[in-house]
DNA sequence: TGCCGATCAATCAC
DNA sequence: AGTGATTGATCGGC
């Protein structure tokens, strides 16, 4: 297994200044005399967001300091789709997507969006090392990230469930924030349109620079999101959203 | 003003 | 093959 280079400041200022990625064996080894191995070692303080079907957990991951740093290294590495891909088909009318879009994973991976099959780009340095980070401090594997770009507060995602057939169902999907805070709208799906038979209030939270928010199942399947336009907001911000695609059965791709 | 919810009535996946 | 779900713009109300 390869180690992580660690390049920035740690989240945990009180942390050692030799930092050194150690193995799980190696803290096993570590634990019982060094309590400041202890203090770099603590995960980071998750706070829990619980409704009806709703199971999150968010954190800030980085500090600002590094993700002042990864927000610009994505901005000179992440390539968005255009022209075509980056249109949808709305009630048979064709609109540019309010925002810009990209989709990086391993090798031979598709995401369907809107019915649109998309071909994964492979792995950026800084994609990379944040799907690390991600995986370390949430136990979970992924394989494919979304990358989506808001220039100003009027870039904005209409609701929508992350409900893919292609996607593990039991996975988390994890959503880093970097740039400008923007609100993040969660809805039960039945306590929309005029005749909902519910009354769940909607789940609001602001999604900071550095964040990581963890979306647990069940909530894609009862909750709906969305990012609302916000125009006071004058600054970009990059969404990645993690998650672990299976490829069930499907043969993938058959080249003639 | 800005924000929020409802509507649209075409297309497609299942 | 009929049904349900859809994603973004627009508009009305507050």
């Amino acid at each position: 297994m390869q180690k992580i280079k660690r390049h920035h400041e740690p989240v945990n200022h009180k942390a050692s200044k030799k930092l050194k990625l150690v193995t799980d064996e190696e803290k096993e080894e570590d634990a019982e005399d060094e309590t400041h191995f202890h203090e770099f070692d603590n995960p980071v303080p998750w706070q829990k967001i619980e409704a009806e079907g709703l199971d999150c957990d968010y954190a800030l991951l980085f500090s600002k300091e590094e993700a002042d740093i990864l927000f610009s290294k994505l901005e000179e590495e992440v390539v968005y789709v255009t022209g075509e891909e980056a249109q949808v088909q709305v009630f048979g009318k064709v609109y540019n997507i309010p925002r810009k879009q990209a989709t990086y994973g391993d090798a031979g991976l598709t995401y369907t969006y809107s019915g649109v099959k998309r071909l994964a780009c492979p792995w950026t340095p800084t994609l990379e090392h944040i799907r690390e980070v991600v995986t370390k401090n949430t136990g979970q594997t992924f394989n494919f990230v979304l990358v989506n770009r808001y220039k100003d507060g009027l870039d904005h995602m209409g609701e929508h469930r992350d409900d893919e057939k292609e996607l593990d169902p039991l996975c988390p999907i994890a959503s880093v924030s970097l740039g400008a805070a923007r609100d993040f709208i969660f809805r039960h799906r039945d306590s929309r349109g005029k005749h909902s038979h519910q009354n769940f209030e909607p789940v609001k939270l602001e999604l900071a620079h550095g964040s990581l928010l963890l979306m647990n199942s069940p909530t894609n399947k009862f909750w709906y999101h969305s990012l609302p336009i916000r125009k006071k907001v004058t600054l970009p911000r990059i969404n990645l959203t993690f998650r672990r695609i299976v490829m069930s059965g499907k043969k993938e791709h058959q080249i003639n």
